[in-house]
DNA sequence: TTGCGGACCGACCGTCCGGTCAGTACCATC
DNA sequence: GATGGTACTGACCGGACGGTCGGTCCGCAA
């Protein structure tokens, strides 16, 4: 009796859950990829969960490296957002970087998947995979921030012997760092902004800003 | 014909190599597992990095696990350095807290396998293994890193309305991303610092003690 | 009505993995 | 010289893995 539904009723004869077998599939890699990497999960977990056979996983992509390579592509394509509102308004530096970080963390943790994903490969120094993919759609993001912030200099509105570089760096990894290691800081004491990332970005913006030292 | 030294020369009976098999095996599997993470490593292949037989590994070692849990308790111990530093000497915050991060930086990159194993353990939300130990080293040197900063500020070094523990994320958080991120940052235009650990601190020192507004 | 192609399946294959085991060489100590 | 412990080995095991294969079902166009 082959071809019986897995999954919950859905009469009709096709597609019986949501969307078609392939972005099922794609879902799924996406959801244990992103939580467990590459090597933890088997192509059989993948088909359970998409609630397809392993042999239909093989029938869309031509093998485990190729359906990764098109997680990881969707992964990127949805994570090219948040950086319109840098380019949005004019004004402050404060504001603009402000609402920059802001919203940058907040999408970070809203697509939590797809960001696990992109930085593993980003991060991960192995040459394997595809790590020129992921890094591509790093490095337009930050020529980008750099630009912006290289435009603030030049208005007054930094001191110059800042590093425009360097300040785009200091910010992509102060949300990185703090979307990799929030989960270990709520174990730590004295710490009120693990869970509270607008927190977080609120102290980094007056440290950025004002620095540490007393006036 | 067993026992056949199936490295170099060295006549002797015992001990083929340097040290004896078990440290030769922790040796390869640090090299390893710090480069290649706990999944992607064979058991055959930390044998034959270390010149002995598969079947010897599991005589020292009870399982795959155990050999990583010893290779990270090991990793863990060497790399408690560069924290003396702070308790050292007293006098200006930004004096003590730029020793600290070019040290802290430094040691990890002077010792970057290690390095890089406990914060894969640490980094990665998975439960597995033994966060908790690497987790605790972590933790242990937060605490006193948020020790000597509180301790600055009430002496009235740092300004009042900044948060100890956040600094010492923000000083963690720069240098682990720098660590990580080093590689692709090389291949970034405009960056000065990649391959330079000490400017980079020095940039950041900056930035954390005057801020990046206009004055 | 036929036939074609894509979605899909169960069963299977070779390989490699972590782990075991029986046995050997080489020490100690008595 | 027997004994016992330790470092070490090649051969082997069950299982899981990525991947293949022959075949079924079904919508659709001729």
């Amino acid at each position: 009796m082959p071809h019986t539904a897995t999954v919950t009723a859905l009469s009709d004869h096709h597609a019986r859950n949501e969307g078609d077998g392939m972005q099922r599939i794609l879902a799924a890699a996406l959801d244990l990829f992103a939580i467990h990497g590459f090597d933890q999960v088997s192509v059989n977990a993948i088909a359970d969960k998409a609630g397809v056979s392993k042999a239909n996983v093989f029938h869309h992509f031509k093998s485990k490296n190729d359906l990764y390579l098109a997680t990881l592509r969707e992964a990127c394509r949805e994570t090219r957002e948040s950086l319109d509102v840098l380019s949005g308004t004019d004004g402050d530096i404060g504001e603009r970087l402000t609402r920059y970080m802001r919203e940058h963390l907040l999408a970070m943790l809203r697509n939590e998947q797809e960001t696990r994903l992109v930085l593993r490969e980003v991060l991960d120094n192995s040459p394997g995979k595809a790590r020129a993919l992921a890094e591509d759609v790093f490095k337009d993001r930050f020529e980008i921030l750099v630009g912006v912030i290289r435009e603030c200099q030049s208005k007054g509105l930094l001191r110059d012997g800042i590093d425009p570089a360097f300040v785009a760096v200091m910010l992509t990894g102060a949300n990185v760092f703090y979307f990799q290691s929030r989960e270990i800081m709520r174990h730590f004491p004295g710490i009120d902004f693990a869970t509270e990332p607008e927190r977080y970005s609120e102290k980094f913006m007056d440290v950025l800003l004002n620095g540490i030292g007393v006036k």
